[in-house]
DNA sequence: TCCTGCAGCTAAAGCCGTTAGCCAAAAGCT
DNA sequence: AGCTTTTGGCTAACGGCTTTAGCTGCAGGA
């Protein structure tokens, strides 16, 4: 159900994800949605969540053994590839505010920054500036990926090649110049 | 008109951001807003357009006079203060084709670009990473910016140390270390 | 065996965007 | 001034979307 949602999201995009396509997806009227899920943002919210834990799984095999630079490069990678595989699910995780504690998107949302936080022990940094670190690989990433998917790049030079130039950058800033 | 759905766009978010408020908040029918715009979408894209513009406007006034390291930090101060005044305006540029070369919004886009250009000017950077450069900064301003915007930070280190923290990375890193 | 609850269905309501077609007033031309 | 055109509003209506209400059959446990 909220797999086939997610599905659906990577293929029409998130903004064009309705219920009546996802009904018909499933083979099932549209009100029989009701039974699974509480409503549209419910779902939002099922599939944010599945995205940010398969994220998270895929971040933290991609920098296992891996340290420093290398370890950060992976994750990014990782990142990266997750975001343009799964659009319509990595979207679905921006903009929503977690409801209550036990809910199963703060779960997911705190693997997510282990997997980052992980990388960052690879460098020497105070731990007063761990979470500042952590908030601006957060952004890099989070803005490249949303930029790309969104077609922000439009013009000449290459993506990828952009990607590792941003890398770079930031190893060379976690080593404090 | 497209200044009135700029407001509301910032009052109440671009994704609730309804043909029908915009009729109330202007003191019209709905159908009547047709006659002004050829739809939500050409309303999205002006109200994009208005955005990129007046940010534009903003980090260029907010360099002037600087260069290098302060130029860098003003123009973000001037970026993220825009964004989080305006947070319709500025969803409203994210995720748009821009449909034909006549369209004020690559005219806006550019204008936009071009402030991140000058800033870069400061920098000693070879012509080839330029590019690459202008994404990087573009993609942490903006991932910070939204994030921000979406609530995306809530625990608890400062958001201001933390932003400031990542110009002075960026920075580190503009200067090839 | 009976009964409870799950999972589907139809019907219908309400909101949104959009189009069609009408009409008055303002603006512009002779 | 008088006619004409454009402008900007209106009502009515359609189609699509989400969501609720209420019914029904069926599976699995008491």
């Amino acid at each position: 159900m909220v797999a086939a949602g997610a599905e659906l999201a990577d293929e029409v995009g998130l903004g064009a994800l309705t219920m009546g396509g996802l009904a018909e997806r499933v083979g099932v009227r549209t009100p029989s949605l009701y039974k699974h899920v509480a409503g549209q943002e419910d779902l939002v919210r099922r599939i944010a969540a599945l995205a940010l834990s398969e994220s998270a799984v895929a971040i933290g095999t991609a920098i296992q053994g891996l340290a420093g630079r290398d370890a950060l490069a992976a994750a990014a990678q990782a990142f990266r590839a997750y975001v343009l595989a799964h659009p319509g699910r990595y979207a679905a995780t921006v903009g929503l505010e977690p409801a209550g504690q036990d809910d199963p998107l703060v779960a997911a949302g705190v693997r997510a920054l282990a997997a980052f936080r992980a990388v960052l022990r690879g460098y020497d940094l105070p731990a007063a500036e761990e979470d500042h670190a952590l908030r601006t690989l957060r952004s890099a990433f989070h803005g490249f990926a949303t930029l790309q998917a969104a077609r922000g790049f439009q013009w000449s030079a290459d993506v990828d090649e952009s990607f590792g130039w941003m890398v770079d950058l930031l190893d060379r800033g976690l080593r404090r110049a």
